[in-house]
DNA sequence: TGCGTGTTTTACCAATCGGTCAAATGAACG
DNA sequence: CGTTCATTTGACCGATTGGTAAAACACGCA
Protein backbone atom coordinates (compact mmCIF):
# COMPACT_ATOMS: atom_id res chain seq x y z
CA UNK A 1 0.00 0.00 0.00
CA UNK A 2 2.75 2.25 0.11
CA UNK A 3 3.66 5.04 -2.37
CA UNK A 4 6.21 4.22 -5.00
CA UNK A 5 8.44 7.46 -3.67
CA UNK A 6 10.37 9.29 -6.38
CA UNK A 7 13.85 8.33 -5.96
CA UNK A 8 15.92 10.65 -7.75
CA UNK A 9 15.88 14.87 -7.75
CA UNK A 10 14.59 14.67 -11.21
CA UNK A 11 12.02 12.62 -10.97
CA UNK A 12 10.43 14.44 -8.35
CA UNK A 13 10.49 17.68 -10.14
CA UNK A 14 9.34 16.27 -13.52
CA UNK A 15 6.37 14.60 -11.13
CA UNK A 16 5.52 17.81 -9.80
CA UNK A 17 5.90 19.41 -13.29
CA UNK A 18 3.34 16.79 -14.60
CA UNK A 19 1.12 17.23 -11.92
CA UNK A 20 0.68 20.59 -12.33
CA UNK A 21 0.13 20.71 -15.68
CA UNK A 22 -2.01 18.12 -14.99
CA UNK A 23 -3.91 20.33 -12.97
CA UNK A 24 -4.41 22.98 -15.50
CA UNK A 25 -5.66 20.80 -17.94
CA UNK A 26 -8.04 18.58 -15.82
CA UNK A 27 -9.39 21.23 -13.90
CA UNK A 28 -10.49 22.69 -17.18
CA UNK A 29 -11.75 20.23 -19.35
CA UNK A 30 -12.47 17.12 -17.26
CA UNK A 31 -10.81 14.04 -17.81
CA UNK A 32 -12.63 12.69 -20.48
CA UNK A 33 -12.04 16.45 -22.09
CA UNK A 34 -8.50 16.54 -21.39
CA UNK A 35 -5.84 14.64 -23.29
CA UNK A 36 -1.92 13.67 -23.12
CA UNK A 37 -0.61 15.78 -25.81
CA UNK A 38 -2.44 18.98 -23.77
CA UNK A 39 -0.67 18.20 -20.32
CA UNK A 40 2.56 17.37 -22.55
CA UNK A 41 3.11 20.46 -23.91
CA UNK A 42 1.74 22.41 -20.39
CA UNK A 43 4.05 20.56 -18.99
CA UNK A 44 7.08 21.19 -21.71
CA UNK A 45 7.62 17.34 -22.10
CA UNK A 46 7.15 15.09 -24.71
CA UNK A 47 4.03 12.61 -24.73
CA UNK A 48 5.73 9.82 -24.22
CA UNK A 49 7.92 11.13 -21.41
CA UNK A 50 4.72 11.88 -19.55
CA UNK A 51 4.25 8.24 -19.34
CA UNK A 52 7.70 7.25 -18.36
CA UNK A 53 6.56 9.46 -15.06
CA UNK A 54 2.97 8.38 -14.91
CA UNK A 55 1.82 4.77 -16.37
CA UNK A 56 -1.31 6.26 -17.93
CA UNK A 57 -3.69 9.39 -17.99
CA UNK A 58 -6.04 7.64 -15.65
CA UNK A 59 -3.21 7.83 -12.68
CA UNK A 60 -2.42 11.52 -13.41
CA UNK A 61 -6.09 12.29 -13.10
CA UNK A 62 -6.27 9.75 -9.95
CA UNK A 63 -2.72 11.11 -8.14
CA UNK A 64 -4.20 14.69 -8.50
CA UNK A 65 -7.50 13.84 -6.98
CA UNK A 66 -5.96 11.79 -3.77
CA UNK A 67 -3.73 15.13 -3.05
CA UNK A 68 -6.84 17.04 -3.35
CA UNK A 69 -8.86 15.21 -0.68
CA UNK A 70 -6.27 14.95 1.39
CA UNK A 71 -6.20 18.69 1.79
CA UNK A 72 -9.91 19.83 0.74
CA UNK A 73 -11.37 18.49 3.94
CA UNK A 74 -8.68 19.70 6.29
CA UNK A 75 -10.51 23.44 6.87
CA UNK A 76 -14.03 21.15 7.89
CA UNK A 77 -11.93 19.09 10.17
CA UNK A 78 -10.38 22.47 11.87
CA UNK A 79 -13.95 23.19 13.33
CA UNK A 80 -14.09 22.04 16.50
CA UNK A 81 -16.04 22.47 19.82
CA UNK A 82 -13.44 24.50 21.70
CA UNK A 83 -14.59 28.25 20.50
CA UNK A 84 -17.35 30.32 19.93
CA UNK A 85 -19.72 28.48 17.72
CA UNK A 86 -20.39 31.40 15.14
CA UNK A 87 -16.14 32.07 15.31
CA UNK A 88 -16.03 28.79 14.51
CA UNK A 89 -18.31 28.65 11.92
CA UNK A 90 -16.92 32.00 10.07
CA UNK A 91 -13.38 30.87 10.54
CA UNK A 92 -13.95 28.14 8.98
CA UNK A 93 -15.88 30.21 5.86
CA UNK A 94 -12.62 32.02 5.53
CA UNK A 95 -10.54 29.15 5.32
CA UNK A 96 -12.62 27.83 2.69
CA UNK A 97 -12.95 31.24 0.97
CA UNK A 98 -9.19 31.76 0.98
CA UNK A 99 -8.59 27.84 -0.63
CA UNK A 100 -10.71 29.50 -3.57
CA UNK A 101 -8.43 32.36 -3.88
CA UNK A 102 -5.43 30.31 -3.67
CA UNK A 103 -6.11 27.27 -5.14
CA UNK A 104 -9.26 27.81 -7.57
CA UNK A 105 -8.03 25.12 -9.68
CA UNK A 106 -8.24 22.43 -7.48
CA UNK A 107 -11.69 23.53 -6.91
CA UNK A 108 -12.95 23.08 -10.25
CA UNK A 109 -10.59 20.33 -10.97
CA UNK A 110 -13.25 18.73 -7.98
CA UNK A 111 -16.57 20.86 -9.42
CA UNK A 112 -15.67 19.03 -12.94
CA UNK A 113 -15.41 15.59 -11.51
CA UNK A 114 -18.88 15.86 -9.67
CA UNK A 115 -20.33 17.09 -12.15
CA UNK A 116 -19.26 14.07 -14.49
CA UNK A 117 -21.18 12.00 -11.60
CA UNK A 118 -18.22 11.35 -9.47
CA UNK A 119 -16.89 8.18 -10.91
CA UNK A 120 -13.16 8.14 -9.41
CA UNK A 121 -14.16 10.01 -6.40
CA UNK A 122 -17.54 8.67 -5.38
CA UNK A 123 -16.34 5.56 -2.79
CA UNK A 124 -13.90 8.54 -0.97
CA UNK A 125 -16.80 10.47 -0.49
CA UNK A 126 -19.11 8.24 1.41
CA UNK A 127 -16.28 6.74 3.00
CA UNK A 128 -14.79 9.86 4.21
CA UNK A 129 -17.07 13.19 3.67
CA UNK A 130 -19.99 12.01 4.23
CA UNK A 131 -18.69 10.88 8.45
CA UNK A 132 -17.06 13.74 8.85
CA UNK A 133 -19.83 15.54 7.96
CA UNK A 134 -22.00 13.80 9.63
CA UNK A 135 -19.63 14.51 12.93
CA UNK A 136 -19.93 18.06 12.68
CA UNK A 137 -23.49 18.56 12.07
CA UNK A 138 -23.53 16.46 14.77
CA UNK A 139 -21.35 19.45 16.50
CA UNK A 140 -23.83 22.16 15.39
CA UNK A 141 -26.66 20.51 16.53
CA UNK A 142 -25.20 20.50 19.58
CA UNK A 143 -24.53 23.95 19.16
CA UNK A 144 -28.18 24.71 18.68
CA UNK A 145 -29.61 22.72 21.46
CA UNK A 146 -27.59 25.34 23.75
CA UNK A 147 -28.52 27.80 22.41
CA UNK A 148 -25.63 29.36 21.19
CA UNK A 149 -26.58 29.81 17.32
CA UNK A 150 -29.54 29.88 15.88
CA UNK A 151 -31.80 26.98 14.66
CA UNK A 152 -30.36 26.06 10.68
CA UNK A 153 -30.25 22.90 8.86
CA UNK A 154 -26.76 21.96 9.36
CA UNK A 155 -26.33 20.43 6.49
CA UNK A 156 -27.71 22.63 4.07
CA UNK A 157 -25.53 25.38 6.26
CA UNK A 158 -22.76 23.50 5.23
CA UNK A 159 -23.62 23.10 1.81
CA UNK A 160 -24.66 26.33 1.61
CA UNK A 161 -20.89 27.40 3.00
CA UNK A 162 -19.37 25.32 0.59
CA UNK A 163 -20.94 26.51 -2.53
CA UNK A 164 -20.77 30.24 -1.81
CA UNK A 165 -17.34 29.85 -1.30
CA UNK A 166 -16.16 27.72 -4.12
CA UNK A 167 -18.45 29.83 -6.52
CA UNK A 168 -15.82 32.20 -6.85
CA UNK A 169 -13.25 29.75 -7.67
CA UNK A 170 -15.57 27.59 -9.93
CA UNK A 171 -17.49 30.48 -11.85
CA UNK A 172 -14.82 33.00 -11.42
CA UNK A 173 -15.26 33.85 -15.61
CA UNK A 174 -18.60 35.07 -14.69
CA UNK A 175 -18.14 36.81 -11.40
CA UNK A 176 -14.55 38.59 -13.30
CA UNK A 177 -17.36 39.13 -16.31
CA UNK A 178 -19.75 40.70 -14.10
CA UNK A 179 -17.07 42.51 -11.53
CA UNK A 180 -15.11 43.65 -14.54
CA UNK A 181 -11.71 43.72 -12.53
CA UNK A 182 -12.63 43.86 -9.08
CA UNK A 183 -11.27 41.59 -6.76
CA UNK A 184 -14.07 39.59 -5.79
CA UNK A 185 -12.83 38.14 -2.67
CA UNK A 186 -12.25 40.96 -0.38
CA UNK A 187 -16.01 42.14 -0.78
CA UNK A 188 -17.01 38.26 -0.50
CA UNK A 189 -15.39 37.85 2.53
CA UNK A 190 -17.11 40.73 4.34
CA UNK A 191 -20.72 40.02 2.72
CA UNK A 192 -20.55 36.23 4.27
CA UNK A 193 -19.92 37.66 7.12
CA UNK A 194 -22.17 39.74 7.55
CA UNK A 195 -24.43 36.72 6.14
CA UNK A 196 -23.72 33.95 8.48
CA UNK A 197 -23.74 36.98 11.67
CA UNK A 198 -26.83 37.96 10.96
CA UNK A 199 -28.19 34.13 10.12
CA UNK A 200 -26.70 32.33 12.98
CA UNK A 201 -27.05 34.98 16.07
CA UNK A 202 -29.46 33.69 18.18
CA UNK A 203 -32.74 35.98 18.57
CA UNK B 1 -30.88 35.81 -39.38
CA UNK B 2 -34.01 33.69 -39.01
CA UNK B 3 -33.51 30.43 -37.64
CA UNK B 4 -34.60 27.52 -40.39
CA UNK B 5 -37.86 26.47 -38.97
CA UNK B 6 -37.81 22.33 -38.98
CA UNK B 7 -40.33 21.63 -42.10
CA UNK B 8 -41.95 18.41 -40.69
CA UNK B 9 -43.19 16.74 -37.96
CA UNK B 10 -40.44 14.69 -38.00
CA UNK B 11 -37.85 16.62 -38.34
CA UNK B 12 -39.02 18.62 -35.53
CA UNK B 13 -39.20 15.27 -33.31
CA UNK B 14 -35.53 13.87 -33.85
CA UNK B 15 -34.54 17.96 -33.63
CA UNK B 16 -35.88 17.71 -30.47
CA UNK B 17 -34.53 14.10 -29.39
CA UNK B 18 -30.94 14.95 -30.79
CA UNK B 19 -31.21 18.04 -27.95
CA UNK B 20 -32.77 15.82 -25.52
CA UNK B 21 -29.83 13.81 -25.82
CA UNK B 22 -26.78 16.18 -26.98
CA UNK B 23 -28.32 17.95 -23.15
CA UNK B 24 -27.77 14.05 -21.23
CA UNK B 25 -24.19 14.09 -22.90
CA UNK B 26 -22.57 18.03 -22.70
CA UNK B 27 -24.52 18.35 -19.19
CA UNK B 28 -22.17 15.37 -18.24
CA UNK B 29 -18.62 15.73 -19.89
CA UNK B 30 -18.75 19.42 -21.29
CA UNK B 31 -17.88 20.00 -24.61
CA UNK B 32 -14.81 18.29 -25.45
CA UNK B 33 -15.17 15.27 -23.18
CA UNK B 34 -18.48 14.30 -25.28
CA UNK B 35 -18.68 12.52 -28.33
CA UNK B 36 -21.06 12.07 -31.47
CA UNK B 37 -21.44 8.39 -30.57
CA UNK B 38 -22.42 9.08 -27.06
CA UNK B 39 -25.17 11.60 -28.38
CA UNK B 40 -25.82 8.99 -31.53
CA UNK B 41 -26.17 6.14 -28.76
CA UNK B 42 -28.07 8.31 -26.17
CA UNK B 43 -30.66 9.56 -29.13
CA UNK B 44 -31.12 6.40 -30.33
CA UNK B 45 -30.25 6.95 -34.06
CA UNK B 46 -27.28 6.48 -35.87
CA UNK B 47 -24.01 8.98 -36.06
CA UNK B 48 -24.45 10.10 -39.84
CA UNK B 49 -28.37 10.53 -38.78
CA UNK B 50 -27.72 13.07 -36.22
CA UNK B 51 -25.35 14.69 -38.76
CA UNK B 52 -28.14 14.98 -41.61
CA UNK B 53 -30.66 17.11 -38.96
CA UNK B 54 -27.36 19.46 -37.12
CA UNK B 55 -24.69 20.50 -39.15
CA UNK B 56 -22.07 19.74 -36.34
CA UNK B 57 -20.92 18.70 -32.81
CA UNK B 58 -20.60 22.31 -32.28
CA UNK B 59 -23.96 23.26 -33.73
CA UNK B 60 -25.85 21.07 -31.34
CA UNK B 61 -24.02 22.32 -28.43
CA UNK B 62 -24.63 25.96 -29.80
CA UNK B 63 -28.30 25.46 -29.58
CA UNK B 64 -28.73 24.09 -26.71
CA UNK B 65 -26.73 27.01 -24.95
CA UNK B 66 -28.85 29.30 -27.00
CA UNK B 67 -31.92 27.89 -25.72
CA UNK B 68 -30.21 27.55 -22.25
CA UNK B 69 -29.56 31.56 -22.09
CA UNK B 70 -33.12 32.11 -23.01
CA UNK B 71 -34.73 30.78 -19.95
CA UNK B 72 -32.21 30.74 -17.47
CA UNK B 73 -32.74 34.70 -16.93
CA UNK B 74 -36.06 34.71 -16.98
CA UNK B 75 -36.12 34.41 -13.21
CA UNK B 76 -33.79 37.44 -12.79
CA UNK B 77 -35.76 39.26 -15.03
CA UNK B 78 -39.00 38.80 -12.84
CA UNK B 79 -37.35 40.52 -9.83
CA UNK B 80 -39.10 43.66 -9.86
CA UNK B 81 -39.68 47.00 -8.63
CA UNK B 82 -43.75 46.49 -7.54
CA UNK B 83 -43.51 44.79 -4.62
CA UNK B 84 -42.07 44.43 -0.95
CA UNK B 85 -38.40 43.53 -1.61
CA UNK B 86 -38.02 40.93 0.60
CA UNK B 87 -40.72 38.85 -0.92
CA UNK B 88 -39.47 39.72 -4.17
CA UNK B 89 -35.92 38.14 -3.64
CA UNK B 90 -37.56 35.51 -2.19
CA UNK B 91 -39.38 34.18 -5.19
CA UNK B 92 -36.68 35.11 -7.05
CA UNK B 93 -34.90 32.61 -4.86
CA UNK B 94 -37.62 30.02 -5.17
CA UNK B 95 -38.04 30.11 -8.37
CA UNK B 96 -33.81 29.27 -8.89
CA UNK B 97 -34.32 26.43 -6.45
CA UNK B 98 -37.03 25.32 -8.93
CA UNK B 99 -35.12 25.10 -11.82
CA UNK B 100 -32.57 23.33 -10.10
CA UNK B 101 -34.74 20.85 -9.19
CA UNK B 102 -36.56 20.98 -12.79
CA UNK B 103 -33.61 21.37 -14.94
CA UNK B 104 -30.79 20.33 -13.40
CA UNK B 105 -28.86 18.95 -16.63
CA UNK B 106 -28.99 22.63 -17.91
CA UNK B 107 -27.66 23.76 -14.61
CA UNK B 108 -24.90 21.37 -15.46
CA UNK B 109 -24.50 22.33 -18.80
CA UNK B 110 -23.98 25.71 -17.83
CA UNK B 111 -21.82 24.73 -15.19
CA UNK B 112 -19.74 22.80 -17.55
CA UNK B 113 -19.41 25.83 -19.83
CA UNK B 114 -18.59 27.99 -17.00
CA UNK B 115 -15.71 25.83 -15.84
CA UNK B 116 -14.43 25.24 -19.27
CA UNK B 117 -13.63 28.73 -19.70
CA UNK B 118 -17.05 29.74 -21.07
CA UNK B 119 -15.60 29.98 -24.80
CA UNK B 120 -18.83 29.76 -26.39
CA UNK B 121 -20.69 31.84 -23.98
CA UNK B 122 -18.33 34.90 -23.11
CA UNK B 123 -20.12 37.42 -25.04
CA UNK B 124 -23.69 36.67 -24.24
CA UNK B 125 -22.08 36.95 -20.78
CA UNK B 126 -20.78 40.51 -21.23
CA UNK B 127 -23.62 41.75 -23.71
CA UNK B 128 -26.91 40.15 -21.83
CA UNK B 129 -25.88 38.81 -18.82
CA UNK B 130 -24.13 41.35 -17.38
CA UNK B 131 -25.98 44.25 -17.91
CA UNK B 132 -29.18 42.69 -16.56
CA UNK B 133 -27.50 41.74 -13.41
CA UNK B 134 -25.94 45.64 -13.24
CA UNK B 135 -30.48 46.51 -13.73
CA UNK B 136 -30.89 44.51 -10.84
CA UNK B 137 -27.85 45.64 -8.61
CA UNK B 138 -29.75 49.05 -9.54
CA UNK B 139 -32.77 48.01 -7.88
CA UNK B 140 -31.74 46.19 -4.86
CA UNK B 141 -29.32 49.56 -4.07
CA UNK B 142 -32.21 51.54 -4.41
CA UNK B 143 -34.29 48.92 -1.67
CA UNK B 144 -31.21 49.65 0.81
CA UNK B 145 -31.20 53.27 0.09
CA UNK B 146 -34.69 53.07 1.11
CA UNK B 147 -34.33 51.16 4.28
CA UNK B 148 -36.14 48.36 3.10
CA UNK B 149 -33.60 45.86 3.24
CA UNK B 150 -30.62 45.44 5.09
CA UNK B 151 -27.11 47.38 3.92
CA UNK B 152 -25.46 44.13 1.74
CA UNK B 153 -23.42 44.28 -1.81
CA UNK B 154 -25.71 43.31 -4.18
CA UNK B 155 -23.12 41.91 -6.60
CA UNK B 156 -22.40 39.26 -3.63
CA UNK B 157 -26.38 39.16 -2.84
CA UNK B 158 -27.19 37.87 -6.32
CA UNK B 159 -23.56 35.31 -6.76
CA UNK B 160 -25.05 33.78 -3.31
CA UNK B 161 -28.28 33.26 -4.46
CA UNK B 162 -27.26 32.06 -8.35
CA UNK B 163 -24.52 29.57 -6.14
CA UNK B 164 -26.86 27.99 -3.11
CA UNK B 165 -29.59 27.24 -5.62
CA UNK B 166 -27.64 25.74 -8.51
CA UNK B 167 -25.40 23.89 -5.97
CA UNK B 168 -27.79 21.26 -5.83
CA UNK B 169 -28.27 20.83 -9.75
CA UNK B 170 -24.75 21.06 -10.06
CA UNK B 171 -23.33 18.86 -6.90
CA UNK B 172 -26.39 16.31 -7.20
CA UNK B 173 -24.16 13.50 -6.51
CA UNK B 174 -22.63 14.86 -3.54
CA UNK B 175 -25.25 16.04 -1.90
CA UNK B 176 -27.06 12.88 -2.65
CA UNK B 177 -24.41 11.13 -0.93
CA UNK B 178 -24.53 13.04 1.73
CA UNK B 179 -28.31 13.10 2.36
CA UNK B 180 -28.73 9.96 1.68
CA UNK B 181 -31.93 9.46 -0.36
CA UNK B 182 -33.50 12.42 1.45
CA UNK B 183 -34.98 14.80 -0.96
CA UNK B 184 -33.12 17.73 -0.49
CA UNK B 185 -34.83 20.14 -2.30
CA UNK B 186 -37.50 20.78 0.61
CA UNK B 187 -35.25 21.20 3.06
CA UNK B 188 -32.72 23.45 0.77
CA UNK B 189 -36.31 26.36 0.39
CA UNK B 190 -37.05 26.44 4.34
CA UNK B 191 -33.39 26.91 4.66
CA UNK B 192 -33.03 29.68 2.34
CA UNK B 193 -36.20 31.29 3.26
CA UNK B 194 -34.69 31.90 6.84
CA UNK B 195 -31.91 32.16 5.77
CA UNK B 196 -32.30 35.46 3.38
CA UNK B 197 -35.22 36.74 5.64
CA UNK B 198 -32.69 36.94 8.93
CA UNK B 199 -29.70 38.40 6.81
CA UNK B 200 -31.91 41.00 4.78
CA UNK B 201 -34.54 42.49 7.55
CA UNK B 202 -33.83 46.17 7.90
CA UNK B 203 -32.05 46.38 11.90
C1' DT C 1 38.13 5.53 -21.14
C1' DG C 2 34.06 2.41 -20.78
C1' DC C 3 30.03 0.83 -18.35
C1' DG C 4 25.51 0.96 -16.17
C1' DT C 5 21.66 3.50 -14.92
C1' DG C 6 18.28 6.89 -15.61
C1' DT C 7 16.09 9.80 -19.02
C1' DT C 8 14.36 11.34 -23.50
C1' DT C 9 13.10 10.90 -28.17
C1' DT C 10 11.67 8.90 -32.62
C1' DA C 11 8.72 6.05 -34.81
C1' DC C 12 4.85 3.73 -34.52
C1' DC C 13 0.24 1.33 -33.29
C1' DA C 14 -4.82 0.27 -32.86
C1' DA C 15 -8.84 2.64 -31.50
C1' DT C 16 -11.67 6.47 -31.62
C1' DC C 17 -12.65 11.09 -33.07
C1' DG C 18 -15.73 14.39 -36.10
C1' DG C 19 -17.38 14.28 -40.46
C1' DT C 20 -18.46 12.90 -45.67
C1' DC C 21 -20.66 10.49 -49.39
C1' DA C 22 -23.35 7.72 -52.13
C1' DA C 23 -26.47 4.32 -52.05
C1' DA C 24 -30.57 2.42 -49.93
C1' DT C 25 -34.97 3.10 -47.83
C1' DG C 26 -39.34 5.36 -46.60
C1' DA C 27 -43.35 7.96 -47.40
C1' DA C 28 -46.51 11.08 -49.86
C1' DC C 29 -48.96 11.85 -54.00
C1' DG C 30 -50.74 11.75 -58.75
C1' DC D 1 -48.25 1.91 -60.35
C1' DG D 2 -44.15 5.46 -60.73
C1' DT D 3 -42.13 9.74 -59.29
C1' DT D 4 -40.28 12.74 -56.04
C1' DC D 5 -38.37 14.11 -52.02
C1' DA D 6 -37.22 13.29 -47.20
C1' DT D 7 -34.79 10.14 -44.33
C1' DT D 8 -31.56 6.53 -42.97
C1' DT D 9 -27.69 3.61 -43.45
C1' DG D 10 -23.01 1.55 -44.28
C1' DA D 11 -18.69 2.29 -45.83
C1' DC D 12 -15.22 5.22 -45.50
C1' DC D 13 -11.77 9.29 -44.53
C1' DG D 14 -8.01 11.94 -42.31
C1' DA D 15 -6.93 13.53 -37.77
C1' DT D 16 -6.42 12.71 -33.06
C1' DT D 17 -6.62 9.67 -29.15
C1' DG D 18 -3.98 6.88 -25.32
C1' DG D 19 -0.25 4.11 -25.26
C1' DT D 20 4.13 1.10 -26.72
C1' DA D 21 8.86 -0.29 -28.24
C1' DA D 22 13.28 0.48 -28.95
C1' DA D 23 16.86 3.21 -29.88
C1' DA D 24 19.39 7.38 -28.51
C1' DC D 25 21.03 10.27 -25.10
C1' DA D 26 22.91 11.91 -20.47
C1' DC D 27 25.31 11.28 -16.48
C1' DG D 28 27.86 9.50 -12.61
C1' DC D 29 31.57 6.60 -11.51
C1' DA D 30 35.23 3.25 -11.66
Amino acid sequence: MTKTQPRTRIQEKNRKTILDAGLDVFSKYGFRGSTLDQIAEAAGLSKPNLLYYFPSKEAIHVELLEMLLDTWLDPLREMEHDGDPIEEILSYVHRKIEMSREYPRESRLFANEILQGAPRILDALSDELKPLVDEKCALIRQWISEGRIAEVDPYHLIFSIWSMTQHYADFAVQVDTIMEGKDPFDGAQKYLDYLFISMLTPK
